[in-house]
DNA sequence: TGACGTCTTGTACGCTGTCCAAGACAGGCT
DNA sequence: AGCCTGTCTTGGACAGCGTACAAGACGTCA
């Protein structure tokens, strides 16, 4: 079995979920493979490149097909898709980090939401930030909700819980300390448990709505089709 | 001059930002402190727990004094603080990348957070999650806007900029090849430098605008106190 | 047959985080 | 005064990391 660029890409997606991003290296990834380290940097170059190809590798197939009429869903399935990726593959997700959008293996991705959100009637001295917003926040908010938490697995639920009940109190947080059990394990800053475990898909919604709201309010009333 | 964990935490900070969180190390920080590396676990534990203690730190100074009458401006200010706080250590922000909201270390800001939205009159069933958005969109974004460019600094700005001009063309991306100009440089997956040097504040800006009028939208008639 | 690209092997270097045993030093108790 | 105990530092070690480098194997074409 002949090595290729592609192949050590998807074995290196394969072994990352499996034994999670810690346990990832060049050396665990070339004996997955049945060949020394040596064999890989010839295909994909060091780390950085290979970490930059599975970025690329990651997005394709995100992008959903074009609606023009209808830029509100494509949005909202763009960015579905988005998270249900990373989600579905957390441990990738959370070893590409914040450099997903900066691999320049995704220009289809910029080009599609141009369009769409000219489609939808954006002025042009606002496509760019707007772009950069929406996509920064998105990527980002996914990110973290994907962010290893940091304490250490042998710790129950019940002790992460009291030992932050008793880091919270009635004097320093009047506002926290009665709504504590809303908080504690889903509020970021809170949390000993990541978006794996706890998926935050009602804040996810709510920050797509809020979003995508923003963008309306920016379209003139002439550029507008429907009320 | 004794070791203490303050002093190894300031001068992690301090030399993290000189050299570059790609060349900090453990060995470093203590070659730094005229130490051996293991006086500084006595002090500060493993590496993780380093981190998290700058992570810490970086959050304090960080909350505004409260205006509970006027909670947009002070949202406001947060929000430029903890921006400004990452452009001004751009190496740190970048190493504790999105674990700042997972070192548990920083309840006050969920405190005032909350303390906020509520007087802004917030409905409680959105508390959380407009907590989770607002954060998790806000502190993604900034990181994402740091976050390393792939690319070597041996290249030019010219050679960059046309190696990407060469990806992007008229029948693949007939909406992004007219504005190329406007998006190389600027839009994530087209950039080659950093937040650092093209810091993106005006779409900062916006976002923040697109996320505040998102918590304005959702304050219930009877609990706004002007129009 | 031989030469030339393509791809792999094997080894080595300097670096990392962290563990462990032992030493230095100060303060309190007898 | 002498010692003990806890605090903190020294020094050395280990296994693992990314990757550079020289050399070998392989298929293809002349």
């Amino acid at each position: 079995m002949p090595l290729s660029r592609d192949l050590i890409v998807s074995a290196a997606i394969e072994l990352i979920n499996r034994d999670g991003s810690a346990e990832f290296s060049m050396r665990a990834l070339a004996n997955h493979l049945g060949v020394y380290p040596t064999a890989l940097y010839w295909h994909t170059g060091d780390r950085a490149e290979l970490l930059s190809a599975i970025g690329t590798r990651w997005m394709t197939g995100i992008v959903p097909p074009y609606r023009l009429d209808d830029w509100e869903t494509w949005a909202r399935e763009l960015a579905h898709n988005y998270r249900s990726a990373c989600h579905r593959e957390p441990n990738v997700a959370h070893l590409l980090g914040s450099h997903i959008l900066n691999d320049g293996g995704s220009v289809a991705i910029v080009e599609a939401m141009t369009a769409h959100l000219l489609a939808a009637g954006l002025p042009e001295e606002e496509l760019v930030h707007m772009y950069n917003a929406l996509t920064g926040s998105l990527v980002g908010f996914v990110d973290i909700e994907l962010a290893r938490p940091v304490s250490d697995d042998s710790r129950t639920d019940d002790m992460e819980r009291r030992d932050l009940r008793a880091r919270v109190n009635n004097d320093e947080h009047p506002n926290l300390s009665p709504r504590f059990d809303d908080f504690a394990g889903h509020a970021f800053s809170m949390r000993w448990t990541n978006g794996v475990t706890r998926p935050m898909d009602d804040t996810f919604e709510m920050l797509l709505d809020i979003l995508l709201s923003g963008v309306k309010s920016r379209i003139p009333a002439k550029a507008r089709k429907k009320s």
